[in-house]
DNA sequence: GTAATAGTGTCTCTGAGACACTATCGG
DNA sequence: CCGATAGTGTCTCAGAGACACTATTAC
């Protein structure tokens, strides 16, 4: 110690985030700002505040998108993948029901994503696979679905985000363990009502 | 963007490493540099170094330890962390045998960590739970034994590892899929002699 | 022989996958 | 009644946990 940290010559930090939804194919599909080549929202770290205030900051200015929570994922460090000036960032993701975007929200399918700037190809296909793991694992953790749900909901969400069918059943049981029955039932249409269920 | 990236104030980024080993007592244990209060090795990040880099530099030069790799977990954030001014912190882990550390290494049981600098106590708590699950799954994933090993051994460093018991039957028929037969055996005093395995 | 360590046989339990069945609705 | 959707019974398979057994060594 001793050497002030002004004598470091500090790299510029930004947050970058993956914001997912289901897409209009029912397949994952991660939000673009308009731009050529087209890019993840983010921004830099500005004095004073966290990084989780940065990325929430970005989301709201640059995407018009409040009421988030993205988690941290990984720092993308690569010495020349901003070409203004070392540039280090802060990888997060989310994922958010499409009603909560702005009509205006310009989507690209995970499995078929356009060229993108800096490194924001491979934040995606990070986010894709950690927002994927989750999800064989609980039921909807990140909130897509407006509580309560039906089994039917729910199963849709995770096909969604998995991107392959579930046999109904076998989901069915996997999931019971951590719902929470409301003993309300949801008509709609035809065939037997269903029983809505919420995360405890 | 426009902007200069020099318009924006920069924080100042550091790395710091949970080097964790297996201690005297069989536990886990984790390497601290000298001082007051004691501290991870860490290091600001440089000029055109890669993180990684930046890690490795700080092993060599603080611990006089080479040829790890550890792995990025989790960026630190909060404002005050550092009295010094704003530093985050990216956090690594990695484990190595007791006989790889320098033997003037300073060790502390991860389970009685004493009062330690910045929020380097969370870092460790977060390092452990990584490595810990990274246990759970595979045999040795971070190459504590020098290879091959028997299958004693393994459940050995997998218990002081995870830091409880396990059965000696059950631990060998999860292994057993995911390491190698080399056909020799070692003869180690006393009773049959062991099967000796590689990873793949 | 005995003690010690390595390794296997086998039972039980649990959970995923799969298929067929029953239950309850609209019409 | 029929078609459609919700939900269950049950078989199979795989893997974890647990206990008892056999195998091979030093002494």
């Amino acid at each position: 110690m001793g050497r002030e940290l002004e004598a470091f010559p500090r790299p510029s930090v930004a947050v970058d985030t993956a914001v997912l939804t289901i897409g209009p194919a029912s397949g994952l599909a991660v939000l673009l700002l308009a731009g050529d080549p087209p890019r993840l929202p983010g921004t830099f770290l500005h004095e004073g505040e966290l990084l989780s205030e940065a990325v929430l900051r970005s989301l709201r200015e640059k995407a018009g998108i409040r009421g988030l929570a993205p988690r941290q994922l990984h720092v993308f460090d690569a010495i020349d993948r901003d070409d203004r000036g070392r540039v280090l960032s802060v990888a997060h993701v989310d994922v958010v029901p499409a009603e909560s975007l702005p009509p205006s929200a310009r989507l690209a399918a995970v499995d078929d994503l356009p060229a993108m700037a800096f490194d924001h190809d491979r934040i995606v296909a990070f986010a894709v696979e950690a927002l994927r793991s989750q999800y064989r694992e609980e039921p909807d953790p990140a909130g897509l679905l407006r509580r309560p749900f039906t089994l039917r909901e729910l199963r849709g969400a995770h096909e969604s985000v998995l991107g392959r069918r579930l046999l109904p059943d076998t989901f069915r049981r996997s999931m019971l363990p951590h719902l929470e029955a409301t003993g309300e039932t949801e008509r709609a249409g035809r065939g037997r009502p269903a029983e809505l269920y919420r995360r405890p």
